[in-house]
DNA sequence: ATTTCATATTAGATTTAATCTAAATATTTC
DNA sequence: GAAATATTTAGATTAAATCTAATATGAAAT
């Protein structure tokens, strides 16, 4: 398994590999569902070890700050987090609200005039639409 | 001015052109600034008329539903908003957070093999980097 | 092994954002 | 102008995130 993965990347940041961290990077590698910090909590509660609402916070934030995870941008109240590894888009789905991972590929840059003084570190795509499950439902409705 | 634009919008979209949903739309668009909904609040309350904060919110999410205005997506805790005229895209700094609207350009579509039964309605960018205030601190700093 | 020190975790209180409730106002329609 | 509909309101409630101060843990030094 990746254990050995996870214990790694914490520490080449860092950061202490304590149960409770590790039980959020596991969680977020096995549910690539952009759960918000409250499914996290509720999902590394249920299994050993406990871990409280402040350290998951806590965590959470340790580990976008490492760079490790990414707060994803959505609408909505609570906030939702992604395991950083592999680069991806994002789809938000008008009808449920669902965030699906999209294939990457390149986004062409703003022109350097649009762009001013500016330091552009990345492009991050968000496509809207219908997912596959509310589309069939919604579109002929 | 553009008091005869707001009321039309409005009426076209078959909402009442009531003086608080007015104050709303007014301050959105004098102020691009995706200000958060307490914001928003504050602002208009600060002239006449008076408006409540339950009011507030209820316009806002009549004028995104209508169609008028959008929740940005961000990260963070406030939802931002946004007059939605003219297509833009967005740059979020990392430095103080703040959002600024980009020149508009169209975007490469997903391969249809990536997008499966899903229905695309529109692509939107998400710059981040260091804002013009930011970056001449923080890249050298 | 014991002390030391920084790092992590905890339960519960607090703050902040958003929504709900039920009553009051305003507007339109007939 | 009476009835029906839409809107606004103050204040209560819910939900998300953060803070606090006490405790526990692990690593480094001796």
């Amino acid at each position: 398994m990746n254990a050995g993965a996870i214990r790694q990347s914490l520490e080449g940041c860092g950061l202490r590999c304590t149960p409770q961290r590790f039980a959020v990077m596991a969680f977020l590698m096995e549910h690539p569902r952009h759960p918000t910090a409250a499914e996290i909590f509720e999902a590394v509660n249920r299994v050993d070890p406990r871990s409280s609402r402040a350290t998951t916070y806590n965590n959470l934030r340790d580990l976008v700050q490492a760079g490790l995870v990414r707060e994803v941008a959505v609408e909505g109240r609570a906030a939702r987090f992604d395991m950083k590894g592999m680069r991806h888009h994002h789809f938000i789905c008008d009808g449920c609200g669902k965030v699906e991972d999209m294939e990457w590929y390149e986004v062409p840059r703003p022109a350097s005039r649009s762009l001013g003084k500016r330091f552009l570190r990345e492009c991050e795509l968000i496509f809207r639409g219908l997912c596959a499950n509310c589309a069939p439902r919604r579109r002929s409705g």
